[in-house]
DNA sequence: CAGTGGTCTAGACCACACC
DNA sequence: GTGTGGTCTAGACCACTGT
């Protein structure tokens, strides 16, 4: 797949460092890495800034470059970034089989907000679609998503079923490739306890935020309702800069 | 302060974006914006790069470059990572005060979770601090620390009632850049509830991880109980690539 | 085909850490 | 001073989009 010089650079070390080929937690200089990988100093750099950021390494400029001890002791904390739970589709939890209730399905008038999110007049209309997720016959996720009509005028219930993503790759060409979200917390409503099989005092989490498609496109505005027990939302954070 | 190119021409891009001086939402080529700003059209990449990750424009490869236009709607959308809430210290939100109680300051043996999360033996020990944070007088976070005696081994309870990492970055010169942290729900205990002015039926959000220094040093793992309504996490995600 | 972004090179010079 | 990572250059060549 990544036949790219920077990438394979990216998984050899990777590799190394898992086997505990790096001797003192220190990776050599990138002036040596460079000749040994027979690349140029910059796509050394451009590897070791990937690493970086995904928090397996350190580097100290004057120092050199150093391995997180942590990565070492628990590499499966570093899969970052939702990779856990929350993308709208594409939930497969690692063996375990998702499945899909269509609670709601209509068209209706883009309300402000929503004309807000996905950039849209006010004379647009969107799909709003509710579904209720599985997760091994457990539900987990109550969401409702807005998608404009005009992107997908084919859109049937019957294809809400499944992935809408997948769908959308496959048919039309379009990728979603970013989202922005943000995640709260709220007490569960009672029709949250009802799909989601929580009591009173068993909460739920929201993530809401919007979906673009690789042109820049706002293509969903997804607002999802988590059961408590099933958010757990795994981040880095770099405390500096501009 | 930045006195980069590369982050010069990320804030005058930004501000040209701003104030809609833009047109057709597209920007120029990279040649052309690298012959503009006399620079190479490398470093007019890294500053496209670090704009394109932060969600405000899209490139694409054989079309151009393109402005997010959510980004010109509301852009105030687009602060990132836990700068709304969630660092341990640092919490200033906007204009209001920030003050710390003090409810618990002991030394014990690193249990096992801890050693495994700060790269500790088992007979390292550690602080263990347990503080409540009030902004404009209301109970937002109760938060237990645990820090490495041997890294800050002269921290005393009067340092622990302001920020520690300030006192580390101006006394030690030891900064903290870097955190892993998890992020999940849970219905409030009746500590919760006494210390955060909760009902039985209010949650908390529970924001945990581990923090480390510029050199790699774990410094603290920390387990954040937030009141429901004070906890938004805005991040971006990325849905590709390796 | 021309235009655009993506990858990569080979090297210069700077800033910081450590001896 | 030596060694390290950080910034930046000038340019080659590739991959994709659109006319």
């Amino acid at each position: 797949m990544a036949d790219l010089a920077y990438r394979q650079i990216i998984q050899d070390i990777k590799k190394q460092i898992l086997n505990q080929e790096v001797t003192n937690n220190r990776l050599p200089d990138e002036r040596s890495l460079s000749e040994a990988y027979g690349v140029s100093r910059s796509t050394i750099k451009r590897a070791l800034n990937v690493l970086a950021q995904q928090g397996i390494i350190f580097k100290k400029r004057g120092s050199g470059t150093f391995i997180n001890p942590l990565y070492l002791k628990n590499h499966s904390l570093f899969q970052f970034d939702g990779n856990n739970l929350g993308m709208t589709d594409n939930i497969s939890m690692a063996g375990q089989k998702s499945t899909i209730q269509l609670l709601d399905y209509q068209v209706q008038p883009a309300s402000l907000e929503i004309q807000q999110n996905l950039f849209l007049n006010e004379h647009d209309f969107v799909y709003r679609i509710k579904r209720l997720r599985f997760v091994d016959d457990s539900p987990i996720i109550i969401e409702t998503g807005y998608i404009p009509i005009k992107l997908v005028p084919e859109l049937t219930p019957n294809i809400v079923k499944s992935s809408i993503f997948n769908y959308m790759d496959s048919e039309d060409h379009k990728r979603v490739i970013k989202s922005f979200m943000s995640i709260q917390v709220a007490p569960s409503t009672p029709e949250d306890q009802e799909l989601l099989s929580l009591t009173a005092t068993e909460p739920v989490g929201i993530m809401a935020g919007t979906f673009f498609l690789d042109d820049g496109t706002p293509f969903e505005f997804s607002s999802m309702r988590v059961h408590y027990r099933y958010l757990n939302y795994n981040t880095s954070i770099d405390l500096a800069e501009d």
